[in-house]
DNA sequence: GCTTGACCTGAACTATAGTTAAGGTTTTAT
DNA sequence: ATAAAACCTTAACTATAGTTCAGGTCAAGC
């Protein structure tokens, strides 16, 4: 433990790692990586402000959300004070990433649909199956049409 | 091309990458994993069966599901004939895939309904917060309880 | 005052899914 | 017959998210 001052107002990473559920190396990665930040002791040990955990927590269900680091660091980065998120600043990041999660459960959902309805036929043609010509690059429907050859089709 | 026989039996690394909208290192890197194989030249120049189309259409789709290659290629190995999967063998996988798809989508879809939740919260504490005590390990409830300190709290 | 646990740095390593480069061989087309 | 395109292998490199190790320092308890 950390006792810098008559209270506990500094937390070492170990401290850190401990009341988040992650790892000491996990601490230091993302502090290389600048999502977070400490003060050193004379000793050159990490000390951390208490505002820390709920950074961390903002942090780490994020990553639940399927967001990479990069991203969640730049999201932070882009807080009007750079100290504790408050609960606006978590209000403001929560529901865009409530909003990213609706998007991706949309897409996972029409895969799945369309899987389903793929069960069946199996044709899997690279030209003529929605499964393979995803939604999102639905656009150029690709030029002629292809033979249908059924014992060794054009595409599989 | 590869015009091995009168006909054009067996497709060259560049055919198969062509067309199934891959790269040939990547067509190279599945069979390093083992998930497709070929057959050689005299000249040692990779060979592949037609079936490899359906097969990499199976792989791809897999892919978009979410699945990780060694998963896929256990799934195609458990295949019995270890030919070209058949249309039968595409449903058995399919159907697997859709419900692990649908499982993965009730995942999400219970964090975003958590996250919706602690939007207006912003507790984020690492003993009362849903988002933070995830489902998944929601049964040890942890003992002991909280104080509430309002200016720092316990957990952020 | 000394031992033990916690901490420091930097480098290397893990896994996943490939890509890129280098140097050499084979096929294909003219 | 020759030049270009495609192919071969091995090794190293990319990105993400960390973990592990080695060698050394700091801090706390007894």
């Amino acid at each position: 433990m950390a006792e810098v001052g008559p209270l506990q107002r500094y937390l070492s990473v170990g401290d850190v790692a401990r009341r988040c559920g992650i790892s000491v190396s996990a601490v230091h990665f993302y502090e290389r990586k600048g999502l977070i930040s400490s003060i050193r002791t004379d000793g050159n040990q990490r000390r951390f402000h208490r505002g820390i955990l709920r950074k961390l927590a903002i942090i780490k269900v994020a990553q639940k959300t399927g967001i990479p680091l990069a991203e969640i660091g730049a999201a932070l980065d882009k807080l009007p004070r750079n100290t504790v998120p408050t609960a606006e600043d978590w209000a403001k990041l929560s529901s865009q990433w409530r909003d990213d999660l609706n998007e991706r459960i949309d897409q996972l959902t029409r895969l799945r649909d369309q899987l389903g309805q793929c069960i069946g036929c199996g044709c899997l043609s690279i030209s003529d199956c929605p499964l393979r010509n995803p939604y999102d690059e639905l656009a150029q429907a690709g030029p002629g049409a292809r033979l249908l050859e059924m014992d060794e089709p054009d595409t599989p």
